[in-house]
DNA sequence: GGTTATCGGATGTAGGACGTCCGATGCTGG
DNA sequence: CCAGCATCGGACGTCCTACATCCGATAACC
């Protein structure tokens, strides 16, 4: 059963094939209808099944570790993975810093997309939100204006202000997303400094947003956002054309 | 010079291992101010100064491939990729096909991300679309509309038309996000039929967007954006229950 | 001078050997 | 009878060797 066709993998270049690999296993997992947690095959029989080394075998597996398809348990096995796209995170943020170096184009993309994502989500969140989680949301910004006192930077509270805001829609995807955009900017974030000016500030634009949301002034809150990215834009173009 | 640390990596688990060698490797690259386009050193020479066995690095370097950090040329030698958002893609596809086995759950995460995408970001596009691009997107409106009377499925050409309605952002990131979708959207489309009803009104769909686009008019796009996912969303969860 | 042949180096693939980790089995002692 | 521990077996992790394949470049040839 599950007739995998070898033989399709032939006279490619080497991407493709390896590509096709990957594909081959993917497949094999809809084929056999596993589900997320569902062990697969060992790498031996994948290997013999798939008629490939041991070693292009998992060359490919590693990629769909990666990109958050399989999970590999050291000594027990492989599984379908339950979601997540970790490791993208990394190179998105290789990018985005080598990026800072020219333009910063691949930097301003990523505020671009997070801007249109959070601007345009948080009407639908607005209706979701409880009030216990408003409390939590609070905490955050509250957590940021006590830290801008102490001139000391709230990259954590900042983030966890950001998760908390859309946790309401129960969108996983959208969480794993903005999960990445923030480790990205975080390790953009070390590369140029923040002066106490910037704190205060983005620690007041998070409290006016957090008014907004828990006043349920939708349009507000969504122009608030969109300018809370503009400045975040606008910091990137500084950094840029500082080097 | 460049003084690579290998000590420390040292007793971690086998995945943070990994992990470990893929940053090693990225700071490398910056540390030596690579650019995109210049060559790595070869396997050999990598393998050597970060102390691994070729077999292992492979393993990391294919994986910095698929997420589009480096490029590598069969024959010839590594180097830094030139730009590149890829590789979210087929995680996401994958997971948004295996989400269709069940409630169809990350399916519609993934139409509402792209609503939040295209509704928020086609004022943005509609400032920068020239006339030669109009006239493209018309003629991929006229292709839909031709295979509608046919009775015939259009995916490329709506594919295409998306594809074409934020082309002008210059935006990689977004245009991959929008790759993803199309991937797993078509899987879908084959599984099911579309009925010829469907087939015209969503070609006059898209007709309505085009002319809005062209008439400048952003909030009527994005209106009209906005309501096109709605039909989607409830298109995917009828397939969803007929299961 | 242009074309072709060959060469060298780099990546691709395969297979084997051994190390490391983890869960499970079964033993032991209370 | 049960809890804790030791052992075992399977599966992934790492490394090495050998050879295949590919590509660019050099050199030979017409």
């Amino acid at each position: 059963m599950s007739a995998i066709v070898v033989g399709s993998r032939a006279r490619y270049s080497a991407r493709a094939r390896l590509r096709a690999l990957q594909t081959d296993i993917m497949d094999l997992i809809l084929e056999r209808e596993l589900d997320s947690g569902d062990p697969l095959p060992t790498e031996n029989e994948l290997a013999a099944e798939l008629g490939v080394g041991r070693n292009t075998l998992r060359e490919s597996l590693k990629v769909l570790q990666a990109v958050g398809v399989i999970e590999i348990r050291h000594g027990f096995g492989m599984f379908v993975a339950p979601s997540g796209f970790d490791a993208l995170a990394d190179g998105m943020a290789f990018h985005g810093r080598l990026s800072l170096r020219h333009e910063g184009h691949e930097a301003e993309q990523l505020v671009d997309v997070r801007q249109a994502l959070e601007a345009g989500l948080i009407g639908a969140s607005i209706d979701a939100v409880t009030t216990e989680q408003m409390q939590r949301i609070e905490a955050a910004v509250m957590k940021m204006e006590e830290a801008a006192d102490r001139g000391e930077t709230f990259a954590e509270a900042d983030a966890e202000f950001h998760r908390l805001l859309f946790e309401p829609l129960g969108n996983d995807l959208l969480m794993n997303l903005m999960a990445v955009f923030w480790k990205v900017y975080r390790k953009i974030h070390v590369e140029i400094g923040v002066d106490e000016v910037d704190l205060v500030h983005t620690a007041a634009e998070h409290r006016r947003i957090y008014e907004a949301v828990a006043a349920k002034d939708k349009p507000l809150a969504s122009e608030l956002l969109s300018r809370h990215f503009d400045g975040i834009r606008a910091k990137i173009k500084r950094v840029v054309a500082e080097r």
